[in-house]
RNA sequence: GCGGGAGUAGCUCAGUUGGUAGAGCGUCAGCCUUCCAAGCUGAAUGUCGCCGGUUCGAGCCCGGUCUCCCGCUCCA
């Protein structure tokens, strides 16, 4: 099967049972926005579960916090997004290839300046030891010129940038006869805006409204709140703080069904550390977090790291977790060392303080961050891409399963009564009422037995308890588990232990601090 | 945003040169009482993605639009 087939088996088995529908369906849905349906919503829960106990619950330095979404504006200054975030683009119409309209301006700047050093090159040839660059580049005419040149086109550009001026940025484009690299035509369209952040207006009258930004990043609300928390919670360096919550971004091609959605849910932790202890806890945290997926058991080779050669402008060292989607290796989570970037920079916005006085350094500082940050939604594709398979039985049929990792399924055990009489029912609705109070159960009794068992193999239920007539006797049942298909008899007093024994966190999550 | 492909029942899909929509699976009710789907009877479900045009008549032809998939482009 292609990947491409696997893929679209994925969303196809996701849509119809249950899992992830598209965005409001019945009006054609909305592009790269996602519903989570009934399977869904549990699945997804169960793994931010899963992370939550693991990086809060098991760590005493680690703590929570859920920010608001809305945060005040300067917040996206202080953090580059106001800059970082906005990019002016525009399209060659002949190659259908598109460019950031400044880095094109840049590049022609780039070109004048290669002009200049072709001259010193030159010069320096002809005049040998005598040569002096400053005053050559000072007074030749030639070099003189394409200096001004220069620095006026940089003005302009700054100038038309800053006041959002992109007809002008375009007529640049047009005056210098910047041409495409790719197709040599100077057939341009406009200059678009593309802002990554949504924006929206707090405030009921438009003209007292201010204008705010969906957060792009949940980190910032933790950034924001270090001193509080680490006043109120008495948190003594090193320590973390976690958070799960939705992000939102404008992207400009969102695709890939829920792989990139313009409204996400990220699973970020912040761990605040002494500068100079970066590297080693860069280190402990990759490891730590692909412990922590490793310990789903979804297949070793299907992880790897891949280093950022080119860091964004708050890191000093960053990599990727990525995980083998059916359209290929795709980052899953990011493990960045942002350096004192964040509080640095909302210290000097702020005009406050965000520092720590550290009784063992003897010295107060600004925490350096080493932040580990998780798609929810990749996750969950991930744990949904790997478990669905089709597979081959030996008498020639085949099933539909989905080999959810047990502890994330949906359902963890469905109860079934054999027939529909002779009073199974009743000791299986019984069994469920018991099980319930710890367990995610299912009752079914309509169609065959095993028709049944399908129908939980399809949502990755890892258990059945089947009643039969034997019950009735000595009060034992089958218990049947999805990935062998086999079934061993069992007390129904012993099943609490027997399913704590498969389904506990504990038995699952390695211990997370090595 | 550009190019290519697609959109008909919950799912997978048929639907002839234009004549008012079908199958299989699934779902529901009942029968049967069976430990690994596809036994029997009956039933429900569609503005044929949406809007407009051509036509006596459009699922089919034309235009626009929305959504999805693939490839570019973008992704601090």
């Amino acid at each position: 099967m292609s990947k491409t087939d696997q893929f679209k088996k994925v969303i196809a088995h996701a849509k119809e049972y249950g899992f992830v529908f598209p965005s409001s369906d019945i009006y054609d849905g909305l592009s790269a926005v996602y519903d989570y349906g009934q399977q869904g919503v549990l699945l997804k829960n169960n793994i931010r579960n899963y992370w939550w106990k693991s990086m809060v619950q098991l760590n005493e330095n680690i703590v929570g916090l859920d920010a608001a979404i809305f945060m005040h504006p300067t917040t996206w200054k202080a953090s580059g997004h106001v800059d970082a975030f906005n990019d002016p683009l525009i399209d060659n119409k002949d190659s259908k290839k598109r460019y950031r309209a400044d880095v094109l301006i840049e590049d022609y700047i780039a070109k004048l300046e290669g002009k200049i050093e072709k001259e010193v090159t030159k010069a320096a040839k002809r005049f040998g030891d005598s040569f002096d660059r400053e005053q050559f580049v000072s007074t030749n005419p030639r070099v003189v010129g394409y200096q001004e040149k220069a620095s006026a086109i940089s003005a302009r550009m700054a100038k038309s940038l800053e006041a959002e001026d992109l007809a002008d940025v375009k007529a640049l484009i047009e005056e210098l006869e910047i041409v495409c690299p790719f197709s040599g035509s100077k057939n341009w369209t406009d200059v678009k805006q593309f802002n990554l952040m949504f924006g929206t207006k707090l405030g009921a009258s438009a003209d007292h409204a201010t204008d705010l930004y969906l957060r792009p990043e949940t980190a910032q609300g933790i950034f924001v709140n270090f001193l509080n928390v680490q006043k109120s919670g008495r948190m003594k360096i090193p320590f973390g703080i976690a958070q799960t919550g939705k992000a939102f971004r404008n992207e400009i091609v969102a695709r890939q069904f829920i792989f990139r959605m313009r409204e996400f849910e990220q699973m970020e932790m912040q761990f605040f550390i002494p500068p100079g202890t970066q590297k080693e806890w860069y280190d402990h945290w990759k490891k730590t977090r692909l412990n922590w997926h490793l310990s789903l058991g979804m297949g070793e080779e299907n992880y790897r790291f891949h280093n950022h050669e080119k860091l964004a402008h708050y890191a000093d060292a960053a990599c990727d977790i990525e995980f083998k989607f059916p359209f290929g290796f795709k980052e899953l989570e990011g493990i960045h060392s942002r350096t004192d970037f964040d509080l640095g920079s909302h210290e000097k916005y702020a005009g406050k303080k965000l520092q720590y006085f550290d009784p063992e350094r003897n010295e107060s500082y600004t925490p350096y961050v080493l932040e580990t940050s998780i798609g929810l939604d990749r996750m969950f594709l991930a744990v949904l891409s790997h478990s669905l398979q089709e597979e081959e039985l030996e008498d020639g049929n085949s099933r539909t399963v989905l080999r959810l990792p047990a502890v994330l399924a949906p359902t963890q055990v469905a109860i079934l009564p054999l027939v529909k009489k002779d009073g199974l029912p009743d000791i299986a609705r019984d069994l469920v009422a018991d099980l319930k109070w710890d367990y995610s159960t299912a009752y079914d009794e309509k169609d065959a037995v095993g028709r049944r068992y399908r129908r939980q193999d399809a949502l990755g239920t890892p258990y059945c308890v089947t009643v039969d007539h034997q019950t009735l006797e000595d009060q034992t049942v089958t218990l049947r588990e999805r990935d062998s298909m086999e079934q061993i008899r069992v007390a129904t007093k012993e099943l609490p232990q027997l399913l704590d024994a498969k389904l506990n966190l504990k038995n699952w999550l390695t211990n997370p601090k090595d």
